[in-house]
DNA sequence: CAATCAAGTTGTCGCTGTCAAGATTGGATT
DNA sequence: AATCCAATCTTGACAGCGACAACTTGATTG
């Protein structure tokens, strides 16, 4: 927000991003445009550019944001979890999933590598907060597996994130048996449940 | 082919179709675009429009023609493996991340949900011949696993889906390590092996 | 041979992202 | 306090896009 009637909007580039971030979950990327958020925002066509200079650099600037909410959904499920490997392993994949259900064209936007400028620091920073989730589940699974090396470390990061991933992309894309969460708001679709790949990597 | 100087083109659907396919390898989804698909063709701008009445139309039938490439290319895979469930699951997979990383832009429009209308009944059944190969490589594991009933195949496929899926996506989006084909045309790129979920679920 | 109709053409529309040039403002400098 | 200036926003323009309409062509068929 900011002062209502002045020439200036205050903090304009804040209200793009949010406005982009509603009508890409709206109306789907493709029917999106940088003309109609910034109409929305209440502003001339051609004020976005100065704080995004072309269409990427907003794309850039959302996957970014939703990289944070990525890394804080899978946290949040894994601080309520216990703490051993499996469950935390658990936690981690129903929070990708429930991030990737809940805001599929944002999720379907984070992994496409020809929408995204990588080499922008800041989204890179952001991805890696993900990565880093991904890099504490895996390394206890690891040294179970008597992987505890550079090389396994690659070995069931891979595994593991590719389940995870293939995972939610199926469901976005429905491919998968979707079931309506119980309560939950955003309207979150959890899939089915599948084989236990936690379960198969740690056998009790 | 067809007539060179004459009025009408003779096959214009069937080359504007090729026509696509080739420019969306080479510049993206994003950078196509009918007008210059119909240029390509020699064919004027709104030529296209009788053969496929919105842009949609011929990505579906993009679709169409990737899904028969996809299925044949884990099917010529499948055919030089040893006819045992891990080989031919592996082999499976390595099709599909051929096909994957040998077309990338193509393999993104052919599972992203809101490019495409799966409710024309071409796509549908060009879907399932890919689903048709997924089902063998997973049956005789389920059988294995003492999972054969119905939810058991299920869960089988969806584990193996999820993982070959999730590797791909990953794979062309440039999130895992990628090493060149060591002499394979067209320049299909092969990402690190990771851990083999076929020795996983088929142990000894 | 005439008629018909699918298959191309040109022309136009509104919308898009991007660029250029002018207007407005708030904060820093004198 | 007056001034300047750079950041910010506006208006206007451009080419390219998908889609639609109206017209032209030519092959097939009764």
């Amino acid at each position: 927000m900011a002062r209502q009637k002045t020439y200036h909007h205050g903090d304009l580039r804040q209200a793009l991003l949010q406005a982009g971030l509603a009508m890409l979950e709206e109306v789907g990327l493709e029917a999106m445009s940088l003309r109609k958020i910034a109409a929305r925002v209440g502003v001339s066509h051609a004020a976005p550019e100065h704080h995004f200079p072309t269409l990427k650099h907003l794309l850039n600037a959302m996957a970014c944001e939703g990289f944070g909410l990525f890394a804080a959904t899978m946290r949040a499920e894994m601080a309520h979890a216990e703490p051993a490997a499996a469950p935390q392993m658990r936690a981690a994949s129903k929070g990708y999933l429930a991030f990737a259900t809940g805001h599929p064209h944002l999720f379907r936007l984070m992994f496409n590598a020809n929408l995204l400028d990588w080499s922008d620091p800041a989204l890179e920073e952001a991805g890696s907060l993900g990565l880093a989730v991904l890099r504490e589940i895996c390394w206890p699974v690891a040294i179970r597996l008597g992987l505890d090396t550079e090389e396994g470390r690659a070995s069931v990061e891979q595994l593991v994130w590719s389940q995870i991933h293939g995972h939610a992309h199926l469901a976005i894309d429905h491919k998968l048996p979707l079931i309506d969460a119980p309560a939950g708001l955003p309207p979150v679709l959890v899939s089915s449940p599948g084989l236990d790949l936690a379960a198969i990597l740690l056998p009790d």
